[in-house]
DNA sequence: CCTGGAGTTGTCCTA
DNA sequence: TTAGGACAACTCCAG
């Protein structure tokens, strides 16, 4: 116990470039010590051994490079994050906590418990906006509420942004005062294990990829997206430098998608009850089939649908699904089988490993019709009319349904009968709420 | 307070 | 073959 040091706490900014809190704490001219906890409230765990562990150790790896250069470390722990700041208390003098927001309901309450116990022991909790370009209240209407439709919300991000420069946060490592041990975690130091085979998540934020992604977005069969959602999700990249590049194209349509970040981690801060709970009250009365071997059937990929079963094959094997197919699937989930949209939601909630709650939760409803700005019910999906519009010469279900034959793969169940019978019972709904 | 216009990503039927 | 309207009404938003 002696220097009064700070703790940086990574959690989903895992860089040491433009970040924003990383920069304030090294800035503090206090040394620094850097952790990441395995939080055992907040999955992923470290004990499983899925991507989502296999992708955050990988760049636990590389960040702990980095620091092991300069002679310190990261620290890892697992627990509670309460628990795990008492166990550093025991050994350092801390003066004060930096970490990036969150805004997740569940994670605004971990931060406040942590808070008040930080603030019992007289050392501040510093949070930094890092995730997002606009938060919380930074957008709302001249009346002071939050937006609930994206478009409205667009323009004046659009204007807000038109008018200031993007703050790149500088962090200097080989000039800033570190500490030089690494500090151990009795509890977690035999379970974490750093993955030797480094996995590679690679992005795309060419040029090309954005001028053309209004044109070539949409069809899963061709590598056309940016896979950054990944790498938004874990901050292995910052949002503000993916927006700089975003702005430079001439179409806005992938700085758009950008904005719906920013638009769903809003609405969810203003509204977390929609977590688990229908945005739109009127949907209450939708009476959910709720069918536990059908949501089997379309968790394994075996709806009979080439398109639905491919996304979910390519979800469950890889743990990333083509956008324009999580609309396909999901649709398929909520109207065709009639389920529930939570049940979707959770599923792809433990398999994605870009599953970020906001976005999750916002598409979701918004695919259900229940959310803020959502689909109209009526409109439902047709997978096999998908099929044809965005994988017409079935490069895509080829690759992940090789059994597909087309005229021989026979659905679960037959689309027009299912939509008509998702328009009555989303009708007879709407009838049970008024 | 009133008013008019609009609202991510579709599908189906009809003329 | 193809373009256009219906699908439902409601809430949101700006002026």
């Amino acid at each position: 116990m002696n220097d009064e040091i700070v703790v940086f706490w990574f959690r989903r900014d895992l860089r040491l470039e433009d970040n924003a809190a990383l920069s304030e704490a090294l800035r503090s001219g206090r040394k620094v010590l850097p952790i990441y906890i395995f939080d055992e409230n907040v999955p992923p765990f470290s004990s499983e051994n899925n991507v989502k562990t296999l992708f955050i150790n990988a760049q636990l790896q590389k960040i702990n490079l980095e620091f092991e250069k300069l002679g310190a470390a990261l620290s890892v722990a697992e627990g509670n994050a309460v628990d795990v700041f008492k166990e550093i208390l025991k050994y350092y003098n801390v003066y004060a906590v930096y970490a990036n927001r969150e805004y997740e309901p569940n994670l605004i309450k971990r931060d406040q418990e942590l808070s008040s116990f930080l603030t019992t022991q007289k050392i501040l909790f510093n949070t930094s906006k890092d995730q997002v370009l606009f938060e919380r209240d930074e957008i709302v209407k001249s009346d002071g509420l939050p937006y609930k439709i994206y478009t409205p919300y667009s323009k004046k991000w659009l204007e807000r942004i038109q008018n200031m420069d993007l703050p790149f946060f500088e962090c200097t490592l080989n000039t800033a005062k570190l500490v030089h041990n690494k500090f151990y975690f009795s509890s977690s130091e035999s379970k974490m294990v750093f993955s030797s085979k480094v996995n590679k998540w690679p992005y795309d934020l060419s040029k090309k990829t954005i001028d053309n992604y209004t044109d070539t977005r949409n069809f899963p069969g061709i590598d056309g997206t940016s896979k950054l959602s990944n790498h938004l999700r874990y901050g292995t990249l910052s949002v503000r430098s993916c927006i700089r590049e975003a702005m430079k194209s001439s179409d806005i349509t992938f700085l758009k998608e950008l904005i719906w970040r920013d638009f769903f981690t809003q609405v969810l801060w203003h509204f977390p009850f929609s977590v688990t709970q229908n945005f739109k009250e009127k949907y209450n009365g939708i009476v959910w089939r709720n069918n536990q071997s059908e949501f089997e059937k379309w968790c394994k990929g075996e709806t009979g649908y080439p398109m639905v079963d491919a996304g979910m094959r390519e979800l469950n094997s890889t743990g990333f699904m083509h956008n324009r197919v999580r609309m396909i699937t999901a649709s398929f989930l909520c109207k065709h089988l009639l389920i529930d949209w939570k049940w979707g939601e959770a599923y792809f909630a433990e398999k994605l490993l870009d599953y970020d709650m906001a976005l999750n939760v916002g598409n979701w409803q918004w695919v259900a019709g229940t959310g803020c700005d959502s689909a109209p019910y009526f409109r439902v999906f047709n997978p096999s009319e998908q099929l044809k519009k965005f994988d017409k010469d079935f490069t895509y279900v080829k690759k992940w349904v090789p059994e597909f034959q087309e005229f021989t793969y026979t659905p679960m169940v037959e689309h027009t009968q299912a939509r008509k019978r998702c328009l009555e019972t989303f009708k007879q709904g709407l009838l049970n709420v008024t």
